[in-house]
DNA sequence: GGGCTTGTTTGATCTGACGCAAACTGGGAG
DNA sequence: CTCCCAGTTTGCGTCAGATCAAACAAGCCC
């Protein structure tokens, strides 16, 4: 993994308790390798050859059920890691990942997991760790559309992105890549008109500014409350 | 952990690719402690003091929602690791584990688990790969939730419940434990009411046979169509 | 810059499932 | 054996949100 500025990924989480020399053996390894926007990364049950480091852009995961229903499971941020289906004792991947925008990764070769692993303790315990707190996020999902109406889910959706994605602005905190009503509707169990209604009404309340793949939330404030709150 | 049978445990994938000496020393730390039915082995939001291994019975895991709502996050079947929050980075479990039925379990301090994973990697590795089938079904849960409709929600949980907890007897696959439609209900995010309405619509088809916290699958393979058809 | 594609808005209608209410029943406690 | 309670069944009215349908707009390509 030639000319890459090492410091930048030592700070990250997943390889936290790993000593410099540790992470160059590491890194010496990967491979960086770029998506144009548009571009898939893996696909659903393709076989699981490669994991990843995001270091640059925005992918987008999801998962085709059979009739062709799709459902976003997560945005991947730079800095985390995905694609361990192998490290989770899958053969191929349980999802497909596209680059909303151009993006940048780090590769490896699931074959050399076991062996890194072995050798850098340290990965396997951040990588519970990683995958705990994905669970957690599973769970608390799983929660939201169990018990929440399709109003207070899209809040919470939109509260989420703008914490992992936003980017502060004049209008706001904007969602920094190309978003759709259809992506928001994929990622909260409804519909594309649905998540047009209730964004068309926040507007008018001034809660958020958005058009064409894109939003901005205004009154994040507001927007929390009307997440939280039983009825308001 | 004094007078336990280690052949059983020795089996478990927890422990695959752990030596027998090393199997010593880790289960050396644990003891075993029975919950009557009802009893809870941890709260939601407590102190993650302990992690667990069920030899017998079987644990509802639940999350309570601030209004109250609860949902069912899953059953621990004997076999399963559970309450690790410590190991997934949390100070506190994020839900509730309650016994269905009298149970039994391993019980380590959660203080023991960095010791024990570095001690004995293959630990780490399997964490991951249960971990991950977590995460695999959590997600599998939430495109559920966001493309089907309740009657095959309902009729998928039955299957999975049948899958992990069924005892064949002459009624059909009968699930091995005390269950409600208030159960099901918080398993699937509808209502009792519904899941009841469900449940006798099946009766009357012969597909299943129940009664109170009773449910037997009288036709698996029927119920297997109606879960997976788009619109049988 | 004109046309086309892709995403968005908004209206009208329909319906699955919820909420409420009330009756019913199995099985344990005394 | 009977009472009682928790769990279940079932009817009915209602509504959030899906579905169907159509017009509309922002970019992008040529």
């Amino acid at each position: 993994m030639p000319n890459l500025d090492k410091s930048l990924v030592a700070d990250l989480p997943m390889f936290a308790g790993v000593e410099p020399d540790d992470l160059n053996d590491i890194l010496r390894e990967a491979q960086s390798i770029r998506y144009q926007k548009g571009a898939s990364v893996f696909q659903q049950d393709e076989e699981a050859h490669s994991f990843f480091i995001l270091l640059h852009g925005h992918l987008r995961v999801m998962k085709v059920t059979p009739d062709g229903q799709q459902v976003v499971v997560r945005y991947v941020t730079p800095g985390e890691i995905f694609g361990i289906a192998m490290a989770m004792g899958r053969g191929t991947y349980p999802a497909t990942a596209l680059a909303v925008v151009d993006s940048l990764a780090l590769v490896w070769p699931s074959a050399a997991w076991p062996r890194l692993v072995a050798k850098h303790p340290s990965l396997a315990v951040n990588t519970i760790q990683t995958v705990g707190s994905r669970l957690q996020d599973a769970h608390t999902r799983v929660v939201e559309m169990s018990t929440e109406q399709v109003e207070r889910r899209v809040a919470h959706a939109l509260l989420r992105l703008a914490k992992q994605a936003g980017r502060k602005g004049e209008d706001g905190i904007r969602i920094d890549f190309p978003i759709s009503r259809q992506d928001v509707a994929e990622m909260t169990g409804t519909t594309l008109h649905t998540v047009s209604r209730i964004l068309s009404a926040w507007e008018d309340q001034g809660l958020v500014e958005s058009g064409r793949q894109r939003i901005s939330i205004r009154d994040p404030h507001k927007l929390f409350i009307l997440a939280e709150r039983p009825s308001g």
